[in-house]
DNA sequence: GACGGCGTGT
DNA sequence: ACACGCCGTC
């Protein structure tokens, strides 16, 4: 038996609009720690991992660890069902093949069950180790999706270079080239606008804009963005949810068309 | 060397949006007077003349007199990834066969530089004659837009016709016929919204409404447009440009079925 | 101010 | 065919 209530539901909304683009079907894995979810897109090129832990939730009941296969088009489907004040609660049934989700409109006039069937899904979970990373920069989210929105219109890669100075984030393309410098800014009485540039040794790596621009797809959760960066490793593009946890998308650097030559 | 600092980078942003519809490619022309453009539309009925004033930018600096032909589509790719409040400096070295849009955001956290690839375009520039006219209409921009827009959905083409009472645009098509009449209305208080028409003499053309619709794609540029008419001289169609300039777009008049039949 | 629909671009 | 941005409506 799983009962999940989330006072905050539209979180749970946003979150699904989040990923839903970059994966189509995924495993929700429930356990005393909370709700979890981690998936490659469908080309397999990029990673999320989800957390919302178990204190988040008003009410949290897994009697037993589960995994729930969904479809992420249609859960998403459901909770475009849900007002943004309304709690959802998530059920399940012990060897249950569906998983409901139940709106309470705020002032309780209103409830809603969405039953759906869930589906059988085999994945690998991945153990992502925590790193050290090169660089880390927390910039306001929406900046990085205008950023990555606009230098889409140009090329199809960015270079993410942080030095010193701060971060730039630079694209080539037909029509010619473009580089975009943010300098840190740790503006105290408007935190949420703050661009914060914490860098061990400076580092350039190149991403592929199609995936970053299904990364900012989560903007909406949270006002800023952190972005963590290390040579040889997966960049690390995470968006805090609530005081509950977050979604942070993995996706491998690009390799420089020289150092492939060297290869 | 060329340097233009624009503090108010909106106005370019708006004029590229108004023109890259009707011109494919075009030489900008940067003198001591200002930074302009004129340029035929692609199938060479309209005419687009542009005038930025050197006055307007808060630096202008044009060692030479330079004609840097640039692909509008890509110029307002480009312009596209400025903010609405960002400060534009476009630059080019003598020579150089590229040049450099540069943005700043408001606060200077942000520095952008986009570089485009200039190309060789022949310009055949005309010299364009002032010219008295028989009737001058002063009116809102967003409502001569709304009057192109609905008779196009009527017919192919509008007949402007300017007399005492007021301004007439006319259409006929399969479906029926279309008249709106806009009455001069100076209301001072809402100087904005006014229709003014300074008629010497009453005069009646016609013009394809499809190049209409495009120069109204200038409308965000000003509140206010101006057009101006006179039996066999091209309609001017202009916009003011802020404090700075204006577009001015021409179209010659379309002879009258009947007027062809006697010729 | 927010939501839904329409049109455009990828 | 899908997603995004813009415009019009509630």
């Amino acid at each position: 038996m799983l009962e999940l209530r989330l006072v905050q539901g539209s979180l749970l909304k946003k979150v699904l609009e989040a990923i839903k683009e970059l994966v189509t079907d995924a495993n929700f894995d429930c356990s005393g720690t909370g709700f979890s979810l981690q998936a490659m897109d469908s080309s397999h090129v990029a990673l999320v991992a989800l957390l919302l832990r178990s204190e988040g939730f008003e009410h949290y009941r897994c009697d037993r660890n589960l995994s729930m296969g969904m479809n992420l088009g249609n859960m998403a489907k459901m909770l475009r069902c849900a007002g943004n004040d309304d709690i959802i609660t998530i059920k399940a049934d012990d060897g249950s093949d569906t998983v409901t989700f139940m709106f309470e409109s705020p002032n309780q006039d209103k409830i809603a069950d969405f039953e759906m069937k869930l589906m059988d899904i085999d994945s690998e979970h991945l153990g992502i180790p925590d790193s050290e990373y090169q660089a880390i920069v927390r910039m306001p989210s929406s900046e990085f999706s205008r950023i990555c929105k606009d230098l889409s219109s140009i090329g199809d890669t960015v270079i993410i270079s942080v030095t010193k100075e701060g971060v730039k984030f630079s694209t080539a393309g037909d029509i010619g080239t473009a580089n975009i410098v943010c300098r840190q800014n740790n503006t105290v009485d408007k935190p949420e606008q703050s661009t914060i540039i914490e860098m061990q040794e400076p580092v350039s790596l190149t991403f592929a804009l199609r995936y970053m621009n299904s990364f900012t797809k989560a903007s909406p959760l949270s006002d800023q963005v952190t972005i963590s960066l290390s040579s040889e490793l997966p960049v690390v593009v995470e968006y805090e949810i609530g005081e509950m946890g977050y979604i942070r998308f993995y996706l491998a650097p690009k390799i420089e068309e020289d150092e492939e030559m060297k290869a």
